[in-house]
DNA sequence: CTCATCCATTGACAACTGTCGATGGGTCGG
DNA sequence: CCGACCCATCGACAGTTGTCAATGGATGAG
């Protein structure tokens, strides 16, 4: 974690989506598309999204998730962190807590820079 | 590289697909997912499959590959051993050609898997 | 104020990853 | 048969990643 990468925003997603196969895709558009696949390229990070997703309000906070994953609170904190800076997900403090929500937008570009000629 | 990890087959597929975001995924499923999207999880990669998937007739050998990306022959081959191993990619050998081609129907389903509930 | 709770950060460590050069095994052209 | 070409594997090395225990900053309850 040496590199303050910038957080991935969704205006970023504009450059994203020309699909993987539909075309050879920039360098920086490759960079971007690898970072947000190399987040949900951890089992626990994929359950941790999942576990957001199903829970009630659509979010969770950490101390929801660690028991499920079965890891340490600070490895959880962790891992919600990547998922923050690639965009996949949200984070929101209220009071003690803070809140996780999942990004459906920048998962639903993810998907659209897989799917399209794909068919 | 030292698990001798099975190569993921099209059929494993109807164990992934039930999305991320709709309802807690399975440990299993988690690893399968995170085990595709780790191999997207390198700009490397990304860019071999959107060179392959642009190519003429939709298949390309290492050959054609290295120039573009500014790799080394061996990393090249590294890369689509790893693609083709997540099952994202096929290799077919033809003479002295080794000819990878994109998996669409396993892009489809990781697309699936991202997309559902985040309507 | 004091204490308990939730969480992020730090430091450390083993494991994994990306890259290369060197090597060797197939396959085709002459 | 020989040389050229395509490719995979090996060994090595620096860099990144996943995990934990320990620590400390905020916030809220009493």
């Amino acid at each position: 974690m040496a590199s303050p990468l910038p957080v991935i925003q969704p205006a970023d997603l504009v450059v994203c989506c020309s699909p993987v196969t539909g075309g050879v895709v920039a360098d920086e558009t490759a960079e971007l598309l690898a970072r947000m696949f190399k987040a949900l390229g951890d089992p626990t990070r994929v359950k941790l999204l999942s576990l957001i997703a199903a829970s009630a309000g659509g979010e969770a906070c950490i101390c929801d998730l660690t028991e499920p994953v079965g890891l340490s609170q600070p490895t959880v904190s962790h891992h919600m962190r990547l998922l923050v800076e690639a965009g996949l997900a949200t984070r929101e403090q209220r009071g003690r807590w803070a809140y996780y929500r999942v990004a459906p937008d920048v998962l639903r570009s993810l998907a659209s820079a897989l799917a399209p000629v794909a068919g």
